[in-house]
RNA sequence: GCCCCCAUCGGCUAGCGGCCUAGGCCACCGCCCUUUCACGGCGGCUACACGGGUUCGAAUCCCGUUGGGGGUACCA
């Protein structure tokens, strides 16, 4: 069954696009021939071999390159992306997991498209699970908030708080009884221990042990307590919390689908808290817990997780699970080369609506940012990306977000608009950032003045604005109308001429208009901006002689006076 | 400090040992078009971080160095 991606919304519109300039890219026989929703390759067990934890020998002294080809040959990142990039048959089923902590930044929504397409490419399904384990750094309204910028960006989930499934519910706050049995499972088999410390004595301990060779030792100080130390504890009324007997020898070995093979050595991981002193589960429980449940097939997250993949690894595997295939994606980097954030400027989803770029612009430019299909086709429709999106070809090094180049893929976009899905997108984007000039009648007309000038609707009140709107002029371009000595021959002439034509047409305003340069001697050039000033208001605008036809002989003189009168 | 990831033009990237005197897009700089701004067209600038290997041959494989990023939480 294949699934039609489809927006939502009244920003529909943004996804008919008029033509696409795509360079020749024909999609190739694999794809075509792939069939979704299932895949066979033999043998599975190569696939979902459990070994991966090995004896270490020495662990420190190797080098990470040392381990990651000990077993034979040296292992490339392209030899594990074939090994595990075919899947056996299955459904694929990957999710997308935000805290509830603010807004859905452009590295969040780079994660939740990279799973969404992967998903859709294969025919597999698509989760929305909301990670709020920790209450206290909730936003208030952040799940809406998501809810709302995944709808607009056309990135429909199949099980979500929202719709609900099969694993309901999709809030981990509502799971704390799986955590809870999970957890009693592995303290009655000894996977799992209590652990008195207080914060105090542990964060203590960590300073002393930092600069000893095993930096971990201090997660560790409960791990064999005996029943007197316990009683003691219990005594005391100190809370517990859970921690996870991590192995003390040996290594985790991941092989990641983006970054190959890599392997963790098991005594530098530390005992990992499962729970907290409150009893409430810690992500480190509920993540791969609740990837377990709900049959995740590829776990699609940002690199930053990375360093906490063989502990969840370890806990699946110690519950009897089987850990998903993983793929870790770079970050995405600001101009100074640090972790996109709100410092950088624009950096959630809901600021690029407001800022009027189309979503589907949005998409497309995120999913060329650390993924490519040629290295030459730039502008794709969602559909496109959905059937030539893959894993193996996206990037393991981290990307600088780059505005300029979205600026023009949104105005590449807005220029193949249709003039009625475009002042239909126009005007309602005026209606969400309060415009009075939202439902204007005359936008249409309008449209064809501004479509090739602008990178974004929420240009067009600059540039446009004033052709609706009576409005104060820029001090700029009104103090060089005043500067110019031109200006009053050449209004003076304009207003003449405009009086004098008899149809008030684009054609015979250019006429009267070219007649002032005869006139009057003057290169256009230098005739026109003191009559652009008095039109507009200022120097940057959409042609002259449409603007001032689209005002009408009336009003185009009354503003060729009033800067008559000011010069 | 320790662990992990990463490294091609200013930015995004193509490149899987010979097709590379390194291609495309954005940005930038010229020129053309032109009533401003854009759009469009043409041209230009500029990159394989460094040092060792392996090989007849390396941007591509290996090692190291340097640099950047991430992690090191009873955050996710």
């Amino acid at each position: 069954m294949r699934r039609t991606a489809r927006s939502s919304g009244r920003w529909a519109v943004g996804f008919q696009v008029r033509a696409l300039w795509t360079k020749t890219c024909t999609p190739s026989a694999s794809i075509a021939a792939a069939r979704p929703g299932t895949f066979c390759m033999p043998p599975a067990e190569e696939i979902w071999a459990p070994a991966i934890t090995v004896p270490a020998y020495g662990g420190h002294l190797r080098t990470r390159s040392q381990r990651r080809s000990e077993h034979g040959r040296p292992l490339l990142v392209r030899d594990v992306r074939a090994r595990i990039g075919t899947f056996p048959c299955m459904t694929v089923r990957v999710r997308f997991a935000p805290s509830p902590t603010g807004f859905l930044h452009v590295g969040g929504v780079r994660t939740a498209l990279y799973n969404w397409l992967f998903a859709r490419h294969h025919g597999g399904v698509t989760v929305l699970r909301i990670e709020d384990t920790d209450r206290e750094r909730e936003t208030a309204g952040a799940i809406e908030q998501i809810q709302r910028s995944l709808d607009w960006l056309g990135l429909d989930f199949d099980e979500s708080p929202r719709t609900g499934g099969p694993h309901s519910p999709y809030l981990q706050s509502e799971r704390a009884d799986r955590y809870q049995t999970a957890v009693d499972q592995l303290l009655e088999q000894g996977l799992a221990y209590r652990c008195y410390q207080t914060p105090e004595e542990l964060e203590a301990a960590r300073t002393a042990a930092r600069h000893t060779d095993d930096p971990a030792a201090p997660t560790r100080l409960h791990r064999d307590l005996t029943a007197e130390q316990i009683s003691r504890f219990e005594g005391e009324g100190r809370p517990a919390i859970i921690r996870f007997r991590t192995p003390l020898e040996g290594e985790t070995v991941v092989e990641d689908l983006v970054r190959g093979r890599i392997a963790f050595e098991h005594r530098l991981l530390g005992d990992t808290v499962l729970m907290r002193g409150g009893g409430d589960p810690t992500y480190q429980l509920a993540n791969p817990l609740d990837d377990m449940a709900m049959g995740i097939t590829h776990v699609i997250r940002g690199e930053d997780l990375l360093p906490s993949t063989p502990r969840q690894k370890l806990l699946i595997e110690a519950l009897g699970g089987t850990f998903p295939t993983t793929a870790h994606l770079s970050m995405i980097l600001g101009p100074d080369k640090k972790r996109l954030s709100k410092r950088h400027g624009a950096a959630s989803v809901e600021e690029f609506r407001d800022q009027g770029y189309l979503p589907h612009a949005l998409v497309n430019f995120l999913a060329l940012l650390g993924w490519s299909w040629d290295g030459a086709t730039e502008i794709m429709s969602l559909e496109e990306l959905v059937e030539r999106f893959s894993l193996e070809r996206v990037n393991s090094a981290p990307a600088v977000f780059d505005h300029q180049k979205l600026a023009w893929m949104n105005g590449a976009y807005l220029r193949e608009l249709e003039a009625g899905a475009y002042t239909t997108a126009l005007n309602a984007h005026l209606a969400d950032a309060d415009s009075p000039l939202a439902g204007n009648e005359r936008l249409g007309e309008l449209v064809p003045l501004v479509q090739e000038k602008l990178a974004a609707f929420g240009e067009f009140d600059a540039l446009a604005g004033s052709l609706l709107d009576e409005r104060e002029p820029d001090p700029t371009a009104w103090a060089k109308l005043q500067a110019d000595a031109q200006a009053p021959a050449v209004l003076d002439a304009a207003i003449t001429m405009l009086t004098a034509i008899s149809s008030f047409t684009p054609t015979a305003i250019e006429g009267a208009l070219r007649g002032i340069c005869d006139l009057l001697d003057l290169k256009p050039k230098h005739a026109f901006t003191p009559i652009r000033i008095a039109i507009t208001g200022s120097t940057v605008a959409p042609g002259l002689y449409e603007s001032i036809a689209f005002l009408g002989r009336e009003q185009a003189l009354a503003r060729l006076q009033r800067a008559r009168a000011a010069v």
